[in-house]
DNA sequence: CAGTGGTCTAGACCACGTC
DNA sequence: ACGTGGTCTAGACCACTGT
């Protein structure tokens, strides 16, 4: 693993195990430098991914501190991770609906950038948080890009099977959100009643090539499912 | 103004003036340091604003390429922007409320992390997009922050008015997001009917000092509300 | 003025893609 | 094999904080 995800992992395992408070400071970068052995550079890019995480602040004069601890329950909306342990605080499970290869409707095609003629597997899955049925996900994958799937493959993670059987690597994505109300179909699936309240994200899953290879639906419970979303460097 | 920043600006202008279609390849990172003369490194801190705010993606081996341009009428939830130029499609206007300086409640002087004896400039007031019915804001300043107040000065940007006649500086922010029903009184004022779907976002926004100088709650009006989401390299 | 974070440079070397 | 993006270094200098 590269220089500095390891010291970005380290520094945040360092506060989470050691439940460092809000407001903490942390070690000078050029003390971080000589701790890890590394230039100063290393550091501050290791820092970069920790700011951008909502895991520490940098004044500039100052110093670097400890951020607030999200709470505990909430879906994390920042996907811009940078590095990989992501502590989970809630447990996500699912169970799978429907699992089919299909051809796409002109809909669908347009949104993965294929034809009509191709095929795409088709997921229909309950997501559950803590035993609370969170949402229902609608997932689309193009069979281009992965030719073979299973139901215990989606079971599992689909996301380690790109990486570790099909060495793929994620790129970046598209969300749009939505507030609706839910229909009869949805209120029956996810235990709630027709017109109650909803979020719908559509969310595109590029590759790091460039390639879409996933559009999917999300529709939340609004009972089970609350977000959080941090930002460093407003600027 | 920051090298890198300006760069990362006349590269993103460059892309919306010309509207440089999704996939578009731009001049390779050796030849913009060459174009712009500047190091190479300052080329890549220009090229992560500009990955960071969903513009452009980076292919290793490849190329730089334009991403796809947001459906307009979309609201960004991304605020982690490290670049000034937000090119605005929608026209966002208010219209004040309520204006007053309290003494916060309890709660409130918690979020604030100040005390029920301090004082805090509360505002209320509605967000409209494109003329529609956005959004109603209620937002607390600290008094202790933000000395000095005026509807006039909330009409127009309080940001700028930190930033400018104060020489505070933005920091970070932490929002949280619930999906509810709405309550008669929101109803009426959103132009709404009660127990209609809406989006709660609880804002605190922070300095780059790490102080808290703002909470506010943003209750949206589902018809004239969507968001969009976006991340760069999700590794 | 000392301490600390932020910017910028020039260059070496690595990893991935394309041909 | 070559082109291109990504990592890492050592060091100079700048900008902000706090004493």
């Amino acid at each position: 693993m590269l220089k500095y995800q390891q010291i970005a992992n380290k520094i945040q395992k360092h506060i989470y195990d050691n439940e460092l408070p809000e407001g903490t400071k942390l070690p000078t970068v050029e003390n971080l430098a000589l701790n890890f052995n590394v230039s100063k550079s290393t550091i501050v890019k290791a820092l970069d991914c920790l700011v951008s995480n909502g895991v520490v602040f940098q004044v500039q004069g100052s110093g670097i501190f400890v951020r607030r601890r999200n709470k505990a329950g909430y879906i994390n909306l920042n996907l811009t991770t940078g590095f990989t342990t992501t502590l989970k605080d809630s447990k996500i499970t699912s169970k799978v609906l429907d699992f089919k290869l299909i051809n796409p409707s002109k809909d669908i095609a347009q949104l993965l950038e294929c034809s009509t003629n191709d095929f795409a597997y088709f997921i229909k899955r309950i997501r559950y948080i803590d035993g609370e049925i969170m949402c229902l996900e609608e997932s689309y994958y193009k069979q281009s890009i992965v030719p073979y799937l299973t139901k215990e493959i989606v079971d599992n993670s689909i996301f380690e099977y790109l990486k570790i059987a099909l060495n793929l690597n994620l790129g970046f994505s598209d969300r749009y959100l939505h507030i609706d109300k839910l229909d009869k179909d949805f209120a029956n699936i996810l235990k709630l009643n027709t017109g109650d309240p909803t979020l719908k994200v559509y969310e595109h899953i590029y590759l790091s090539s460039g390639l879409i290879f996933n559009y999917s639906i999300l529709t939340y419970n609004y009972k089970h499912a609350q977000f959080y979303l941090q930002s460093g460097s407003l600027k």
